[in-house]
DNA sequence: GTGGTCTAGACCACT
DNA sequence: GTGGTCTAGACCACC
């Protein structure tokens, strides 16, 4: 769960997505119990509220089920999955094209300086 | 200029981004003058203030000099342009490999989305 | 027994509430012993401490009698059934027209709209 | 605004309700402004943060809109009114009918007693 | 002053 | 121990 505590997006979004790519990578399953929100908050040094926070928002999407007294788990919807992930990738080429496009760059060059940094290895910014 | 009240990046430093992006379209050339704060503040319908402090960033980033009595002028800097098109090229890029990463999309796969979008139109999601 | 685990009405005034409707609607009579509170917790997935404080909840609105092992069970009181019904009609239909009036609907459209739904079989909303 | 502390309905909940009664009675109208969390706060005797709840809560729903540094406005949709409207006064007819469906009274009797508690000023329970 | 986020700590219902 | 609500009070960005 990495979070950034400088970014202005709120940490329990932040939580939200980190979950969310979570299932993407596989690493959550469908089913699968999602730590309470003490535990999170004390894995992430952050406070209990937030984490509950950003549960909350997580059931208001789908994301998740509670059973009270017993936890948070990831939705059992065997498309939940495939869902998730496209919809995010989707939003993320849509923005990086709009960003492209904001600064001029037209989808040659886009491609062009993608595949660059794809493929040489610069993973620091 | 286009900006959006509810992204929680603070709006002075959207204001920022969106002169560099004026900037890298070519739409802004080095030694132009940029719109008083006032004037400024009518046209994004917002406060004085906040552009003021938006034109401070920009200074201090060393994208603008002011000339009393005459007005906040674009840097004369011919790399100017040049510098910030490719720091923010490369920003974007770097953050969109990012999160495909996150999302466990591998660069071939990133590629075939990239162009899948840049080239059906699919301007809104 | 329909217990919904995301009312806030808590679980056990829920069981209780469901014990008079079964006895309005003549399921269960005076005299009736009602499963144990291990039985009836197995039965509706529920913890049998939950089920405890429902029949003790009941015991003191003298709904039933507990006798030393031999169960709990409906007093044996002719006018319950019809005390109970009563009660519960009239304060569902109370209910029913503060709300109504709190939207502003005034009695003859509050009469049209339940005759409507009454007749229409538009079970689901 | 109404509000029962005894209720277990969370009281950020019932603010919602309210709101949108006001609204169905015609107190509020689209484009109205509604107080600050600070001032409805003091005016409800709650804590600034469950007004605050109960405001995202509103703008969540398409009930609200909220304009930063300004204020918190009734969505100024036409049609908002009448949905509200009709979708709460179903809500409330729906749950009558199943609770007295629950309690063995039949749609007659359900018309019958109705009309007797709306027209002999049975105000008190 | 206005909305938004976060922390800290309390109480409750249920397992 | 688990989720849910509430209070109290702090900080921030913006008007």
């Amino acid at each position: 769960m990495q979070l950034d505590f400088n970014n202005p997006k709120p940490i329990y979004l932040q939580m939200v997505d980190e979950v969310k790519k979570s299932l993407a990578r596989g690493e959550l399953k469908p089913g699968d119990k999602i730590p309470s929100h003490k535990e999170q908050a004390h894995l992430s040094k952050v406070n209990p509220n937030t984490v509950q926070r950003a549960y909350q928002e997580m059931e208001r999407e789908g994301l998740t089920e509670t059973l009270r007294g017993q936890g948070t788990f990831i939705k059992n919807d065997p498309e939940l999955l495939v869902h998730i992930r496209s919809e995010m990738a989707q939003t993320a080429v849509q923005q990086f094209i709009e960003e492209m496009n904001g600064l001029g760059i037209n989808p040659a060059e886009t491609e062009r300086l993608l595949s660059e940094h794809l493929y040489n290895g610069k993973k620091e910014v």
